[in-house]
DNA sequence: CCGATTTAGTAAACCGGTTTAGTAAATCGG
DNA sequence: CCGATTTACTAAACCGGTTTACTAAATCGG
């Protein structure tokens, strides 16, 4: 036996069972009682009682031009820094009866691309973007339109939309200083892919070798590598076999982390001893691993409400700064450096 | 400066500028081409490039009563399981066009209400639940009144929904039996709290006993607990400290697998010398930890495409059989034990 | 060549709400 | 007591699509 649609209760029929307009009836659903007759409300109140009535929200979407809904599409959903921010941005939205679409780029700025374009035919009041940094026409035609929008976790250069970013220089900084300061010279770093020019993972980067020059170390080109998350075993391989291979590397998030973590595993190598290891992101194992991981956390929480009251805002056309909202990054001293 | 609407393109601009009306353009959006002129084809087509028309899909979905979207609710967010479900829920429903919102009912019945009743208003086309199990009545209005909808991870007594779960039992007694073979007797379980009944911890708890009782182990009311997350510690704490405590535990889930990893680390129990443990759910870092975690995985991909399968079957009227659907643990060995 | 059929397209109803403009009855002020 | 105001409620338009019923022109068959 399929499925068949009961048919449902709308307002019509309430207000024929309330022998009312359905008018009055929409009054009383959004609680206009100015001048509303009391017994007219408890027979309202009864009739939808009776018949179990469930407003329709798509019609009155349709009618108000609004779904109280907003669409958020992160570049790579297996980051955890993407899981947190999202619920972040889920709860806080809970707070103002919004409601979120989540959708997974998966790195592709095609994806992107047809996802925006869904949730915008989808009515979204806003979008809360981990820009691929690829489509940047669809980015300014949004702008230009005025629709509302916010980037996190990467800007995208000369598209005028505000922005939520951890501040990746002084990540890196936090993560070399505190390596000099434990005596380590030879420091590499490892990131994700930059074929695509990511401002975060650039300014990681920027970040490293700026506060290695800073701290007189040397910087050692066969140390900083970027590659693809299936490329890093034999990267790893490599710069551990040269000559004088590093004795400490930062891992540019967490997915690095872990395949760092594998490849240490697999090949019997000690943490801290033979090689030390500081990551940017926390994982959820970070203290329970031995060693622990010592990690610069970003304030994905932090970063995630302040997307959702930016977001927020906009859609309530108040006003909003299109500019950077840096984070600040925190050094978690634990055990692996 | 604040947010305007666009004034947006809708279909009778369309109709306007190609000069046909908006019937015909409704026909050419859903490429129903049967009896249109080629050049009236073209005018159409020429129309939407040069206004940049993108339909707007609350309007459709209120006419033909389906949005396209089906609704997730899940008990607990915070589960490896949940979001790996997740994920291949929506991956799967993505290929049919599909979306999803995914909502956390945080293990509260009241919130779980509050999440079912508002999908519903959004109209969604199905609901995949992973149900506390205390809004019975809820559940079976949903039954009587025919709405398409999907139960994963437990199954909810005397309610008539096909039920996408694993085979709880066998799970408990591939962890059982491995832990016999590998020569342990005094063998423990801990699960999440069971205050509120909920099948798959019933059913881990059952099939351990059984199991115990199969390999002629012998049961200590003082192994087997059940807690919140943040009193697991305490749990321990007695339970290691017992005249004769257990030398290996079974985790009940990737929650209550990490206390125990965080309460051994914190008193240097070595594992799997001092205690071996054996988890069910596989957690990221498994394969990495030391020693690396042996875990009874549940086929979370295949679950949640079966649940997407079903739900997607059920939304286009197709029969489905109301039913358990039993999913098979693997053992995966590792060094934990 | 004429009635039947096919082709191409349109007007209007509809989905289920919200909102605007308006009306009738009750109350008020002088 | 009568015009102005307030109170209580409603009819109809509207949101932007889809769908049904209908029409006019073109083509077909005998």
């Amino acid at each position: 036996m399929g499925y068949t649609m009961m048919k449902s209760v709308t307002i019509t029929d309430v207000a024929k069972h309330a022998k009312v307009s359905k008018s009055t009836v929409s009054q009383y659903l959004n609680k206009r009682f100015d001048y509303m007759g009391e017994k007219t409300k408890e027979r309202i109140e009864l009739a939808i009682k009776e018949l179990g009535y469930q407003p329709n929200i798509v019609a009155r979407s349709l009618k108000q031009k609004s779904t109280s809904t907003i669409g958020v599409i992160v570049a790579n959903i297996l980051h955890a820094f993407s899981t947190q921010v999202i619920r972040a941005i889920e709860d806080y939205c809970h707070e103002s009866d919004f409601h979120i679409i989540v959708c997974n780029a998966d790195d592709n700025p095609e994806k992107e691309k047809k996802y925006i374009e869904m949730l915008l035919a989808k009515q979204v009041d806003g979008l809360i973007v981990f820009p691929t940094g690829d489509n940047v026409e669809l980015y300014e035609k949004m702008v230009k339109d005025q629709f509302p929008i916010v980037f996190v976790d990467r800007t995208v250069d000369n598209v005028n939309v505000p922005a939520i970013v951890l501040d990746n220089e002084k990540a890196s900084s936090l993560a070399v200083t505190h390596l000099a300061e434990k005596g380590y010279e030879r420091i590499g770093i490892i990131t994700s892919s930059i074929k695509r020019s990511i401002s975060a993972r650039l300014g990681r980067i920027n970040g490293f070798r700026n506060s290695m020059n800073e701290q007189n170390l040397p910087i050692n080109e066969d140390y900083i590598k970027s590659a693809e998350i299936n490329e890093i075993q034999s990267i790893l391989e490599k710069m551990l076999s040269l000559h004088v291979p590093p004795q400490a590397i930062l891992a540019g998030n967490d997915r690095v982390l872990m395949e760092i973590l594998k490849y240490a595993k697999a090949n019997s190598i000690k943490i801290p001893n033979d090689l030390a290891i500081i990551g940017i992101d926390d994982v959820s194992f970070a203290s329970i691993y031995s060693p622990a991981l010592t990690v610069i956390s970003q304030p994905a929480f932090e970063m995630g409400k302040q997307a959702a009251t930016l977001i927020l805002s906009s859609i309530q056309k108040k006003e909003v700064e299109t500019l950077v909202y840096k984070f600040e990054p925190t050094l978690i001293n634990r055990e692996s450096c």
